[in-house]
DNA sequence: CATGCATATTAGGATATTATAATATTTAAA
DNA sequence: TTTAAATATTATAATATCCTAATATGCATG
């Protein structure tokens, strides 16, 4: 009594890995969308560019913590800065992320 | 001379106001996902059904620990529990949350 | 160069999260 | 009614996160 073929067992534990991966890889990612302020902030910066001080006027928050979640995001390559003058605006840098929230603002909406 | 129109400003931030409600509803559900242990359960039970065994056999952690993960998310609403016999089997609650995880995975995988 | 504005950084205490180990519960079956 | 398997719970130590207050930096303009 051989055993069974070994292939379909190999490669679905493959599979397994290669999820554990993946979400290994995500999970940093969302973990950062999952702070209320911070989502707010990217939920408004899915829409576009915007300066510190808007971020800041919209959602409240004091500009110490502002700056701190955006200086997070920027390290994880969540975020860019460009500098115009004595105003930095940020932005989101990957467009798939911008599209995921702006999906995720319309499944969650009702 | 009067004031600016007030109804666009308030209006305005209203939106805020609405805008970071839905932040502080969805925020908690993405914590929740922000988590490669759980993430990866999710990913699973977005595909069906499957038992606490076979969670803990596909993650590799801990029985303890993917328990703790069930029951949190059970608290919260995301996941449902169904005993048959010794076995319990988990299931997301919401479609949409399926759904988006789906896409999610699609989203970033490349 | 001094002043003001916009933003960033640092330090800290308070609180939350995570994983492990130990123990309890529930069910099936001998 | 023992026993074993599947799952849940609890306690706890380690670590991470969050916010505030204080201070620093960079730029523009008088």
């Amino acid at each position: 009594m051989g055993r069974a073929p070994s292939r379909p067992v190999d490669s679905r534990m493959q599979d397994i890995a290669e999820a554990k991966k993946r979400c290994a890889r995500v999970a940093p990612i969302l973990k950062t969308l999952a702070h209320p302020q911070r989502l707010f902030l990217l939920c408004r910066l899915a829409k576009g560019e915007a300066t510190v001080t808007e971020l800041r006027d919209a959602s409240g928050a004091s500009q110490s913590l502002i700056s701190q979640h955006l200086t997070r995001m920027r390290r994880e390559g969540i975020v860019q800065a460009r500098r115009d003058g004595n105003f930095i605006h940020y932005r989101i840098v990957d467009p798939k992320l911008s599209a995921l929230i702006l999906h995720m603002e319309k499944t969650f909406n009702e």
